[in-house]
DNA sequence: TTTATTGTTGATTGACGAGTCAATAAACTT
DNA sequence: AAGTTTATTGACTCGTCAATCAACAATAAA
């Protein structure tokens, strides 16, 4: 029984379920029926509104990105001191909402999609960039000309974090998570206690 | 013209077009047929050796992990002080070996295996294990209760350059990779230099 | 020199999956 | 009421690919 108006929901529904069935299958290999079943409709119907599964790869990242995005901007808006800031910045990325397994698997695969599709390369280095440009509006008021070689080391050290977790099994503990990032900062900067 | 003795031969030459094919591809959605094409073979033939798809990429990964571990061992001979030891484990790391594109390449598909094949997940387990104890015989001795801390977090760092490296376009630079692991420890260890 | 044994491949099978299409139906427009 | 747009799907096409097979060749063993 059609009721109009139904294309954003039926993409909602489909980001969601593709986020859900990367994470599950832990690879690519996705197929269109799976992702559109969990979904609950048609693959038939999957394609209408995207196009393609590569697509839907897509959209399931930027949707990704941008529930980040807004998770870092929220804490930011709240933090007064440098220090509060890049708190801020790395406990929004072992939140809760990111650091669900679903997600850790999603962007395993993002990583992996960004070796072929040059879009999703192109959203990957957004997110980098602008992680990097967060840690550093907190770092460079606390570690002046080190601050960017501070920020590289923990970008890659937070992409690592989520690598592991990625493979580990039982459910992610971002508050571990936190505290190992927390613990390369602290000797780096002189009165930063996590 | 058949000549005897040609297992381990071909064997070898498939095990280095898996990884080549690994790397060039950036995803596990290489085809039977062009590892054997790029081995100078039929696709028949690599399933006369190998049996399966699955046990090609099972086989790759080993040899890449015994190349490693080759490499570390070696390394970690000639050294003798603990910050000696410290040092030969991560530059093995990072060597010439190890830090070519396809190895990257390779590695960040062997994580992607890992998700769906057990044993690749064992064998993932397994490096890291060695990691972690190669890296605390090192850091035992200057860093004493910490030492499991640190530990963890350099894997994870260590792990989170090779991802980095795997995006960035361009070779590989392996001296930058360990300065940034370097400049990790340097505070965290009196009188650590890189 | 028969008889294994090992090496090798072209052709084939069988399965699966992305994307298309035709058809149906409800809902809006005029 | 007729026509248009949106929603929806089952069936189908077309391609790909892992794995198998049948056959042939060369070497080694009897």
């Amino acid at each position: 029984m059609p009721k109009v108006g139904m294309e954003p929901i039926r993409k909602a529904a489909l980001v969601k379920a593709t986020i859900v069935e990367l994470g599950r299958a832990g690879s690519l290999d996705v197929t269109v029926s799976q992702i559109a079943k969990r979904a609950g409709m048609s693959s038939a119907l999957a394609h209408h509104y995207f196009g393609s599964k590569e697509e839907m790869f897509l959209a399931a990242m930027r949707h990704v990105l941008t529930l980040y995005g807004a998770e870092v901007r929220g804490a930011l808006a709240v933090a007064s001191t440098p220090e509060g800031r890049l708190r801020a910045v790395l406990l929004a990325n072992f939140s809760a909402g990111n650091f669900r397994r679903e997600v850790i698997g999603a962007w395993l695969n993002f990583y992996v999609l960004a070796q072929t599709v040059p879009e999703a390369s192109r959203l990957l280095r957004v997110y980098q960039g602008r992680l990097r440009s967060n840690l550093l509006v907190g770092l460079r008021p606390l570690a002046g000309a080190k601050a960017e070689e501070l920020a590289d080391g923990l970008g890659a050290l937070i992409d690592g974090v989520y690598l592991r977790e990625a493979l580990k099994l039982g459910t992610p503990d971002g508050k571990l998570a936190a505290t190992m990032v927390f613990n390369y900062l602290k000797p780096q900067i002189k009165g930063f206690d996590s």
